[in-house]
DNA sequence: TAGATTGTTAATCGATTAACAATC
DNA sequence: TAGATTGTTAATCGATTAACAATC
């Protein structure tokens, strides 16, 4: 559940905090802001402008006294930052609804990251067009993962072949996985996992509910 | 980004993990085991004994020395303390690729949550038929809120229209909401909100591959 | 100049872990 | 009984915040 990063050294809450600084800043420029301050940005976020200086810090001094920050070059930096200065193509396992969704997904686009492959165990699916992609069988996988050299998946699989799944993309060396089954998966330390479960998320909220 | 409830008093982290304690325990008492200790859970979470048993302690004595935790005894605790001895309907907005994808997920069954209504602003979907509901107008939320009493809801409209959809959420008094767009969302603090952006869980990991 | 805001230090706050008596 | 494991306390660790000199 943790994933402190030692090598870097910087706190991996530090680092999940980034993208949302970023995002928040591509939406002041595209509001056709120039500037902005720590204040500004944590008063957005609901978070202290102490917190954001404190995060930015770890990586260098981008602002100015007096006047704060320029939108677009502490965006340019964010986007180095987390080597977001080239575009990562990902693989979507799973062709059901929900790698439908993904695929079609335009909210990649301009953000580091396209959808480049499908892979599904279904013989049935395999060879359907999507978004632009050719649904290939997941037996296939080891053989695109290396001549790709594929890097990131997506599992949008059922629960009981989410396990199985993530054992094949480890299997070809693809070590960033987000994964939508609602299942807690056991991979090698080397591999970075990113949960996201509808499920999970709404029962946290129910807690606070009358 | 914060989130701590200062009325109960148990740290926002803390109920934040009992979904996940929740999912692991179902998925142990499915595969025929009646009796669990906080270091397997642990061991299977990838987090320490001692945080499980600190976390569980916030909420009363569950386990027994010497034996551990009756499964599905602690599983009809926490779904006690999560409020899910009820099952909660929770209205969808956006009946696009993302809304079809959630109101056909088998994934909510049996874990509290029924998808119960679809809303979308696009004339030429409603009256659509998505999964056993009928696609009604956003326009008919507040009338539909108020007589069904709708406590919940996931957005999955396009990023621009989001802080609208979840103005009009707040403004029929559903304060729980799960954001798939892309934004940071201003809500009234008596409003929960989650936050699920694939986006920003793959910048995440970005960072750490070379 | 006066006002604003940075980057950084030190203090505070909170979360995690280690250790162990109690006890099944 | 011996071994295992809980719930809890105190210690440790780490993250957040407050404060401020520097300076635009």
């Amino acid at each position: 559940m943790k994933n402190d990063n030692v090598v870097s050294g910087i706190p991996d809450i530090v680092i999940g905090r980034l993208p949302v600084y970023l995002r928040a800043l591509t939406h002041l420029a595209e509001s056709g802001k120039m500037n902005t301050s720590s204040h500004e940005l944590g008063r957005r976020l609901g978070i202290s402008s102490a917190q954001i200086r404190k995060d930015l810090s770890h990586f260098g001094e981008f602002g100015k006294q007096g006047t704060g920050y320029n939108i677009s070059y502490l965006i340019d930096q964010l986007l180095q930052i987390l080597k977001l200065d080239q575009e990562w193509p990902v693989a979507i396992v799973g062709a059901g609804f929900l790698g439908h969704a993904l695929a079609h997904y335009q909210g990649f686009k301009h953000r580091g990251f396209v959808m480049r492959w499908v892979f599904d165990i279904d013989e049935s699916k395999v060879g359907d067009e999507m978004d632009g992609m050719v649904v290939q069988h997941l037996s296939d996988l080891p053989l695109v993962a290396e001549r790709e050299g594929i890097k990131m998946a997506i599992i949008a699989v059922p629960v009981n072949a989410a396990q199985n799944v993530a054992d094949r993309l480890v299997a070809c060396n693809i070590n960033a996985i987000l994964n939508y089954a609602p299942i807690n998966l056991s991979v090698p330390p080397n591999v970075h996992i990113q949960y996201s479960d509808p499920v999970v998320q709404m029962q946290h909220m129910t807690y606070y509910l009358s």
